[in-house]
DNA sequence: TGTACATCAGTGAACGCGCGTTCACTGATGTAC
DNA sequence: TGTACATCAGTGAACGCGCGTTCACTGATGTAC
């Protein structure tokens, strides 16, 4: 049976919003084509109907996702660094791998992989780096460039360490020295109203709040 | 024909030799035990005279290579936390993601992986951030430690993402933004002699030096 | 608006390939006497 | 020291499985008249 456009549109977007949760935590080459069809609630024969090959269904989902909390990040205005940092280097983020970031689930595997998606997780970095220099510490642009770049990576390698390790209090050391270094060195002082002392420790739950980066 | 057992261990340490890079430069997933067995110069079959399976050998050879990163740390002497990000945070050290650092290579994708190489990874950064906090800034033990831990996954975030980046000034800023962080704000003050002023810019191309982390 | 027909989205079986693993085999090694 | 035999490291063919991809088929959709 043949669908109408409408529908075929509609399956196109299901299948990428199937894919990069799975892609996350499980990595790329952990999830086959059919698990996304399935997950997609579809059958595995009708995915070349939407994309040329596995590659490229890899290269939309990286793309379609890092719009998609673009947008959310616009939405909820999640723009400022020291709340982002503390959202993002939460145990809670920590845990939740397949709603998590894609940088710290995915990075490492997408510098093999094509083009497409090194390119696709460029433009996000940039967009990303761009909206936390805004409020990150420095006497000028540039300073402010910088202290959102290193806080961007800093965070990107915490989380993936912190990940790695299989003891729990180093796991959660992790975070919170990374916390600290952001919060008090590298974003700017002014706007929140006294959050700086409570975000020591990661005991502070960071309300689970959904999908940071 | 038989090998006496002198020959069984040597092989088995080509093996793990001959496994470590090819499972950095192309993910452990993106290596097959007849890859490692044939850069062994061996043949398939043998490799489970060696080890139970691969994701025993993937244990394995994630330990031994830190083990033998941990000693050169010590012979070369590569213990000061600015010479050590300096080295890490180089164009060369991303160029070369085969004998560069296993933290950033591998840390996603062992996440997933058997508890072994979590465990393996998990102990190798301990070692290296107890080594790192020595020459960390801190008016303390505690506040060292912590300037390590960040510095650490500073230089593991930044390098992936340096690496993901296909803009390849986006990618040098990102090293250099780091490196300024950990060099001006992270590490010790006193050791070296002007070392400081010069490695502001990647383009101290920081001596093709074998290995660091 | 109605009819006839071409299109094509999705299905599910099938193909081909590479991979992890097994196995019969070999002959040098190590050991027991 | 020499001999006889069991061991077992490494070989290369083979097995079984899962995966990416293809394909014949279906029937609803869209279009031309």
């Amino acid at each position: 049976m043949r669908n109408s456009q409408a529908m075929k549109d509609r399956n196109r977007r299901r299948i990428l919003d199937a894919a990069a949760p799975l892609f996350r935590g499980r990595g790329v080459q952990g999830v086959s084509v059919a698990d996304v069809m399935q997950a997609a609630g579809m059958t595995h024969g009708g995915f070349y109907r939407h994309f040329a090959d596995k590659d490229d269904l890899v290269v939309e989902a990286l793309a379609n996702s890092a719009a998609q909390r673009a947008e959310e990040r616009q939405k909820v205005g999640l723009n400022d660094l020291a709340a982002y940092a503390t959202a993002y280097l939460s145990p809670a983020h920590r845990e939740r791998r397949a709603e998590g970031c894609m940088f710290a689930a995915l990075g490492s595997e997408v510098v093999r992989g094509p083009d497409g998606g090194r390119h696709a997780m460029t433009e996000a970095m940039r967009n990303l780096v761009e909206t936390l220099a805004e409020t990150a510490a420095g006497r000028n642009a540039q300073e402010r460039r910088q202290a959102a770049l290193a806080s961007w990576s800093a965070m990107v390698g915490a989380l993936t360490l912190s990940r790695l390790s299989d003891d729990a209090a180093l796991a959660d050391e992790i975070l919170d020295a990374t916390l600290k270094l952001i919060v008090t060195r590298l974003s700017r002082k002014v706007p929140p109203t006294g959050l700086t002392a409570a975000t020591t420790s990661s005991s502070t739950p960071a309300e689970p709040q959904d999908s940071p980066c």
